[in-house]
DNA sequence: GCTGACAATATGTCTAGGCATATTGCGCCG
DNA sequence: CGGCGCAATATGCCTAGACATATTGTCAGC
């Protein structure tokens, strides 16, 4: 059987047809949540190889979360995850230049202090923790784009006190410098106040899209940023699969 | 040396402890993106043990998108990926009882019909194509917490047709029903028009959250819908990590 | 100096076992 | 009849090899 293996018909490991088998079985429905799968001795003998290759099929369906196993009690199909969805929130300026606009930034205050009750509160950190604050706009030719305030950990990143950021825009340069691991974003919609009206050009009280995002790096948190976003512009769009596509 | 296996410590199998090193590694930002990853007989020699083990390790930050690996030229740590959120969009119904608040809905309107160009356009589907038309309204206690407007695909559910959604939501409904693998959210702000205001309770053109989710299943698009979430009360979250929890 | 052939390398997949461990169900005993 | 303990079971983790395959570097020949 050891020679045999080529014959099947070209390509495609063994423990992915498995994989693809089992994954059509339960994204069709078939299988409901609950279901027990067969043993890994069962498919092994079914799809004649090792337990290890139905195991290694086996455990890419957990991490994908298609199923959970227990010992003893086998191998269940998982209950669906609640509605997950996959946002991608791009970098500012690569949004902006994909539209293919022209793109560009104005700091439009900068302050290094320590953080007051609010900021601490926004940040996720204590009073009085040395913070740089900088609010800045975001411009599409000649429109502006996002309004964004943010307030940089100076305790995690100590170097971003020195940065006037003339070139490169704190989001970006902060993407580019902090290997984060955590984020955490609060999205929703805001009626535009007369200060933010003005700079974003836009009628007082006009919808706008909110996006806020505290981002960790292990212990600390590295940036709190508040992104409006004029009108009903800007969309986020954001696309979700259920287990993946069946081909991987 | 099989017998000194458990004197190491405790618990935490070896491939995740190699995984963890690996992980530590990069997240801290010793390795930067492009580092090439020890290969996996150096690893196995240097955790002592099979070559398997170590690549069931990597196989897993693979799969995590942490680092790219291939033949001969060896396993390297992957660029970040453009930020991906994790966004959880709960149903309506659990969303409200989960506050602790009362949860009720009406149906405003319910109309079996062919799809118009505008709708066709909104569901994806060809013009002509048999829907049912909803629209309600989502109450938490007495306060309006949601208007949608949904269309329905009676060709991917005709059930729905026979349904008439006065027990349960038909977002529920259908979420319970029709098993489906892929859905695309477009999330904005816009204000309220005068009949929305009205239904919402709110103010004419306050901020509003808008959603718009079009669920498929396999080819066929199943429903589209658009939440509207009066004022800036709702609060999309959204986590993030980027590579999964250490423990994990 | 360029190119093609070949060897070295690193991963990709797989096997056929092994022991470890959690769980379950059943049978025995009080 | 109820509770306890044990054996059977299924997964969890691991090994030490094997062959396959892609890629790279090198070296020889043109």
């Amino acid at each position: 059987m050891k020679s045999s293996k080529k014959t099947i018909s070209e390509s495609l490991p063994r423990y992915q047809e498995i994989q693809n088998h089992l994954k059509s079985q339960i994204l069709s429905g078939a299988w409901a949540p609950g279901t027990k799968v067969p043993s890994e001795h069962e498919l092994a003998a079914q799809f004649d190889c090792a337990r290890m290759t139905v195991s290694k099929a086996i455990g890419s369906l957990v991490e994908k979360g298609l199923v959970v196993r227990r010992r003893r009690a086998g191998t269940v199909v998982a209950a669906p995850r609640s509605q997950e969805t996959v946002l991608e929130i791009h970098d500012i300026q690569a949004e902006v230049q994909a539209s293919g606009r022209l793109y560009r930034f104005d700091i439009q205050t900068r302050k290094v202090g320590k953080a007051t009750r609010e900021e601490a509160d926004k940040l996720g950190a204590e009073i009085g923790t040395p913070v740089l604050i900088i609010s800045c706009v975001h411009w599409a030719d000649t429109v502006p784009y996002a309004l964004e305030e943010r307030i940089i950990n100076l305790e995690a990143v100590p170097e971003a006190g020195d940065e006037m950021f003339l070139e490169v825009p704190p989001g970006s340069w902060l993407l580019a410098k902090i290997p984060w691991n955590e984020a955490e974003h609060r999205i929703f919609a805001v009626s535009a106040d007369i200060a933010t009206a003005r700079i974003l050009k836009i009628r007082r009280n006009a919808a706008c899209l909110c996006i806020e995002r505290r981002t960790r790096r292990d212990v600390y948190n590295v940036t709190y940023v508040r992104l409006i976003y004029p009108g009903d512009q800007h969309v986020l769009v954001a696309r979700f699969q259920t287990h993946g596509t069946a081909g991987r």
